[in-house]
DNA sequence: GGGACACTTCGGCCGCCGCCGAAGCGTCCG
DNA sequence: CGGACGCTTCGGCGGCGGCCGAAGTGTCCC
C-alpha cells in the first residue's frame, strides 16, 4: 500500500483502482451502474452497511471523481460521473472472477435471474434480451462486426425509420461493444446503444421492475422487436417471475 | 477490505481492482503497457522493490489473468495478458490524477520528456507523434470523427498502398480511441493502431530508446510520414536528447 | 562440480483502512 | 415547535496486506 514515494512519472493508477478495490464501493458501482441516482441510505442498505460507512466510501469516490452528487433537501443523491466511469466499471468486470454462475441465496438467485434476463447497463440494454438485439442487428446487416463493431448503412437507415436520433459529435464512440457478464457476450453500447435504450424507454418497449436494474419487455415491446428485428417470443419473456425489490 | 460476504450478484470487481489499487503492481503494469515482456529482477529494479516483493506481486498479477507468464531457463518474463488488459490500464490511467505535468526529479523529467515524444502504448504509437498522426489522418480524411473513430474507405485503401495488413475478423475493435495521458488527446489504437505501429518498428519509421517504451522517429522515418501524411519535421524530432535507461 | 545468478518461500513487522455505534447537525413535516 | 429522518463526524477496534531480509531451489556457465 504505498502512495509515498510517487514512482517516477505517469498517471497514478493506484489511485483510481483503490477506489474500486473495496467490495463495499465496488457494489456501490455496480448498482450504479444502472446510470441513476441513488441516495445514499438506498447504496447502504442495498449492500448492507451502516449509513456512516457508507458516507465515507460515497465521499471518497466522489472525492475521486468517479461519482457525481447532487443534494436536494435532506438527500444526497449520487450517480457515476459520466459514460467513462461505466465502461471502466463494465471493463473491469468484464475480467472478473466470478461474473458466472452460483448465487448464494433463493432470493438473490431470483434477483439474479429477473437481472440477466433484460437490464440496462449503464445507459444501453443488456442480458439475454440486449445481447439478442445486437445479435439480430447483427444478423440483418445493421451493425457489422469484420473487426470490431460498426454501424452499417442500413443500420443508420434503420434507426431513423424508428425515429431513434443518435448524437453526433461527440468523443463517445457511436457504436462499442460492451461484454456482457451475465452472458458472456458482447452487446450493443456507445451512443447507439444509449440512443436505441432510450427510445425503447421511452416508447415503453420495456419497463423498469420497481427499483432495480431489471427490465421487462411489455407487450407493445414484444410486437415492435419482433417487427422490426425478428425477434422470437421466448427470448423476450422472463423465464421466472419478478423478483423482489 | 470486505470479500467474505459476496455481495449478492455481479462479478467480483474489487478482486481485479485490488490487483491494480497497489503502486508497486500499478507501476509493473505501467511499465508493461510497452507491450514487451519484461523479467521480474527488471520490474523489481524498476520501481525499486525487492525481488522477494517482486515475486509476490507478479504471483498474485499472473493469478488474476492481468499477466501472462512464460519462463525460459532461469528467468521469468512477463508480459499483458491481453490487449483487454491494456485497455483497462489505459482506461485507468485516463480517469487518474496526476497524469498531468509535474515530475519530481531532474531524469524523471528528461525521460519523462522521451516518453511525451512518442512511445508505444501497449501496441499503438502514442505522444506527441503519435497523436500527431492521428491528427493527420483524420485531416487527410483517412478517419473519420463524426461520432466516435472509425476508418474510411480511403484510409483503407491507404494502408493498403503502404502494405500493412490488419487481422480481421477478430473482436478487438479495428479502430479505437486511446486517450493519451501527455497529450490528453485521443490517438489510434486497435488493430488498426497496432498494425500501423508494427509496421513502423518493422520499416524503421521508429526505434526503441534502449529498454524504455520511448520512441525515437529515424532519418527514413520522418522521409516517409513526411511524405504520407505531410508530418512537419518539428513534431517528428524529438525536442530533447534521449534518456537515461 | 562449483559458483554466480534469477527467482521463490517464509517469518515478522508495521501501517493502512474498513467496520461499527454514538452523538451531532440540518431538513422536512405535522 | 418538536420529532422523525437523512446524513455526517469521530473514536476505537480488528484484520488484511505490503515490505524486507534470510535462507532455499533451480538454471546457467565455466
Amino acid at each position: 500500500m504505498d502512495t509515498r514515494r510517487t514512482r517516477g512519472s505517469g498517471p497514478d493508477l493506484a489511485a483510481v483502482a483503490r477506489l474500486l478495490a473495496d467490495g463495499t464501493r465496488a457494489a456501490f458501482c455496480l448498482a450504479l451502474l444502472d446510470g441513476r441516482a441513488w441516495t445514499a441510505t438506498e447504496l447502504a442498505r442495498h449492500v448492507g452497511v451502516a449509513p456512516s460507512t457508507a458516507t465515507e466510501h460515497l465521499h471518497a469516490l466522489v472525492r475521486g471523481d468517479l461519482l457525481a452528487e447532487e443534494r436536494q433537501g435532506r438527500h444526497r443523491y449520487v450517480r457515476l460521473a459520466g459514460p467513462q466511469v461505466a465502461e471502466l466499471i463494465e471493463g473491469l468486470g468484464a475480467l472478473a472472477p466470478g461474473g458466472g454462475p452460483a448465487p448464494r441465496t433463493l432470493s438473490a438467485a431470483g434477483r439474479r435471474q429477473a437481472l440477466a434476463h433484460a437490464r440496462t447497463c449503464y445507459d444501453h440494454l443488456a442480458g439475454t434480451v440486449g445481447v439478442a438485439i445486437t445479435d439480430a442487428m447483427i444478423e440483418r446487416r445493421l451493425l457489422d462486426q469484420d473487426h470490431g463493431l460498426a454501424l452499417t448503412p442500413a443500420g443508420a437507415d434503420w434507426l431513423a425509420e424508428l425515429g431513434v436520433t443518435v448524437p453526433s459529435g461527440t468523443r463517445r464512440p457511436s457504436v462499442r461493444s460492451c461484454l456482457d457478464w451475465t452472458e458472456r457476450r458482447p452487446h450493443l453500447a456507445g451512443t447507439v446503444g444509449a440512443a436505441l435504450c432510450r427510445h425503447a424507454l421511452d416508447t415503453g418497449w420495456v419497463t423498469r421492475v420497481g427499483t432495480t436494474r431489471a427490465l421487462v419487455v411489455t407487450g407493445s415491446g414484444r410486437e415492435s422487436l419482433q417487427r422490426h428485428l425478428g425477434l422470437a417470443d421466448e427470448t423476450l419473456v422472463g423465464s421466472g417471475g419478478a423478483a423482489a425489490a
